[in-house]
DNA sequence: TGGCGCATTATGTCTAGACATAATCCGAGG
DNA sequence: CCTCGGATTATGTCTAGACATAATGCGCCA
């Protein structure tokens, strides 16, 4: 079959949303631009439109327009909580902060890099109510988000910060018990050995590798959850 | 907005999905059918069925008809594979099997039961190449699933099993790490104290609760993995 | 009996209209 | 300057057609 026509121009517009070209909250051409700009029918755009709607991409609002919709919270991204919203009286400190040119080390963990690419590279502890609460090791590529270069991450956490900003198309999350050594031990204040939850979190956007982080937590004072449904659907 | 007549004509066909009247693979009524059975034009119930099959209800196929979409596999659901498949090797012994009235614990584990409702409590060991892989703790609602009443569970473990004739809409997967106590150390060969990946897995059909399952893994041997993605949609 | 090709059929996409609805914008009146 | 209400506008839904396409299955022919 022909390539449908609200196919193609769902792509156009998913392109711009991704690419960056459009930011959340920007306004996406109205369906009569559409319209006239493809040269089909007002229902064709409208499918186009809707489907992003249903993958989160756009909100539309009746007389307003559309627009591009803000990225899913890290919340809904995995029943992660976003730290700041969910650990009381959190706080956060920046141990180590580093741009350098990807290692073979970095590269194995975000994956494909240009040769020379230059990472950023942070140790970030979170503490809920003045009690360490999770380890965050993270590489940003500076490739993909280069204004993460001349951040410093004080106002928000790095992952609070990135999801804001960047948009993505592909997370893997990977998760492990494992106990904790000497080091991360005495970082969160637990016993040598103890059981730590640990989630490696990667992002893309398209084939580019984004972040990566290894987050850390006490295995007796966290857990994560996940939470999926099958239709009925919104609507 | 008076309720769209492609909303109603979807959840109709969900609901019969849902309760159980039409298993994967049924037939689903053609266009022209509901198109007849409630008076309306034949986009209005295409855009109702392109929902479904957005929902991953349903599959169309040209000429064939409209069908009953299997039930994603367990992988889909969350990175955790079916057992059968990743684990190489793989076999499972059904430990303990019981039918019993809903003890208070039950219902705490389970979610809200009706007074006297009867449940499947089931403990099974995974093996992989005759290693132990995993330990599996269940509950299965017998209100929601009677006929696991009269299962064995020998041929297909119980998550197989349960995720092939049991419709879900709701699932919820919670993670965390602890430390083996001294009877799991002992069942999967490993030493008190070391770190487990702990997972509880409960499903719900509607309000009504299906089953409920803690499985623990060596925390060396099993890690989880999530992947998520935003646009391109497929098509 | 066996295999091939074509008619049939259900879905997939699209059009050019129509009316409904929510929300914004803007002007009139206070 | 502020507020209220109506005109405007973009989206939401729907119709009654149309043509395209894939796949089934039947009939024809060997």
């Amino acid at each position: 079959m022909p390539r449908p026509r609200h196919t193609a121009i769902r792509e156009q517009i998913e392109g711009l949303i991704l690419s960056g070209v459009l930011k959340p909250g920007d306004r996406v051409p109205s369906e009569q631009e559409l319209v006239a700009e493809h040269g089909v029918a007002r229902m064709t755009v409208s499918r186009a439109l809707s489907d992003l709607v249903a993958a989160g991409l756009v909100v539309r609002r009746r007389k307003a327009g559309s627009f591009v919709a803000a990225p899913p919270s890290e919340e809904k991204l995995l029943g992660v909580p976003d730290m700041r919203e969910t650990l009381p009286g959190h706080a956060h400190a920046v141990l180590k902060r580093a741009v350098r040119v990807a290692s073979g080390a970095d590269r194995a963990r975000l994956g494909a890099l240009p040769k020379g690419a230059r990472v950023l590279a942070l140790l970030v502890r979170h503490d809920s109510q003045g009690v360490p609460a999770a380890m965050e090791d993270r590489l940003v590529s500076l490739d993909a988000v280069p204004e993460a270069a001349g951040e410093s991450f004080v106002e928000a956490p790095p992952g609070t910060w990135l999801l804001e900003r960047v948009p993505w198309t592909e997370a893997e999350h990977r998760i492990r018990a494992a106990a904790a050594d000497t080091g991360m031990a005495a970082m969160l204040g637990m016993a040598a050995g103890a059981p730590c939850l640990v989630m490696e979190r990667r992002t893309w956007r398209g084939d580019q590798p984004v972040t990566a982080a290894r987050i850390t937590w006490p295995g007796d004072r966290h857990e994560v959850t996940v939470r999926s449904s099958r239709g009925p659907l919104r609507g």
